[in-house]
DNA sequence: GTAGTCAAGGAGTTAT
DNA sequence: ATAACTCCTTGACTAC
């Protein structure tokens, strides 16, 4: 990314516009997800969940993202360098992706009768919502926070689940490069020269594409 | 029963 | 002070 090498150890991203809105301003996406889900998963049967692997259809209606969460400021990025624009029409204008939304799998067996659910309940993206977010990353490593905003209300996922499917998918993909093990990952190590292949291609095989998303758009500045 | 994967939790770090 | 980041672990789920 031309714009911003991200230092190892931990720093905005590149393009990310600062101290947007302070927390306690905004709804914190965060793992409401399970409200967010809630109702829908409900209804869900372990039939759909391995769909799951096929993908449900949710339809819950709410668009996971934070119900209340304002677009950030509009300052565009400057932030993304890579494709100003890009960052919307790409994961907007293609899917409509509302045919699916997380569908939670096993509800958490507790009955959800008290406001703190007592287990967490791992939300399971969509087929589509995986597409287009591997998508999205294999052109940028990082979002800007409209984009992401933009990108989570299109994928009718919360801010922080976009954010963090962004950081588990930017690690993973490190560490596989890094080597079989996790000991492969060399502060030092530059970049490792992702082998060209579409391999994008593959997913609608695979249960997960594992970490090949990267091989696309992956801008060796990144690393 | 175990291993693998995923999304999320949490500690620590950095820039603003 | 805050948000976002990396790194590692935890908890839930599936496949073998």
């Amino acid at each position: 990314m031309s714009a911003g090498v991200l230092p190892p150890g931990g720093q905005r991203a590149p393009g990310s516009p600062q101290k947007t809105v302070p927390t306690s301003s905004r709804p914190r996406t965060s793992f409401l997800i399970q409200d967010i889900l809630w109702d829908g998963a409900e209804r869900r049967t372990r039939a759909e969940q391995s769909e799951r692997r096929g993908f449900g259809s949710p339809e819950d209606g709410e668009p996971g993202a934070a119900p209340g969460d304002p677009p950030r400021s509009p300052r565009a990025p400057g932030a993304s360098p890579a494709q100003p624009q890009d960052a919307d029409t790409d994961a907007t204008a293609e899917t409509p992706l509302c045919d699916c939304v997380p569908s939670k799998k096993s509800l958490p067996r507790a009955p959800r009768a008290s406001p703190r659910p007592a287990k967490r309940s791992r939300a399971a993206f969509t087929h589509s919502q995986v597409l287009e977010l591997e998508r999205k990353f294999s052109h940028q490593k990082y979002l800007s926070a409209p984009e992401r905003a933009h990108l989570a209300q299109n994928l009718q996922l919360t801010e922080t689940q976009v954010k963090i499917w962004f950081q588990n998918r930017r690690y993973k993909t490190k560490r596989r490069l890094g080597g079989s093990g996790l000991g492969g990952l060399e502060p030092g190590r530059k970049a490792a020269e992702p082998p060209p292949a579409p391999l994008l291609a593959l997913h609608g095989g695979t249960r997960y594409l594992p970490c090949l998303y990267y091989l696309q758009g992956w801008s060796p500045a990144v690393w």
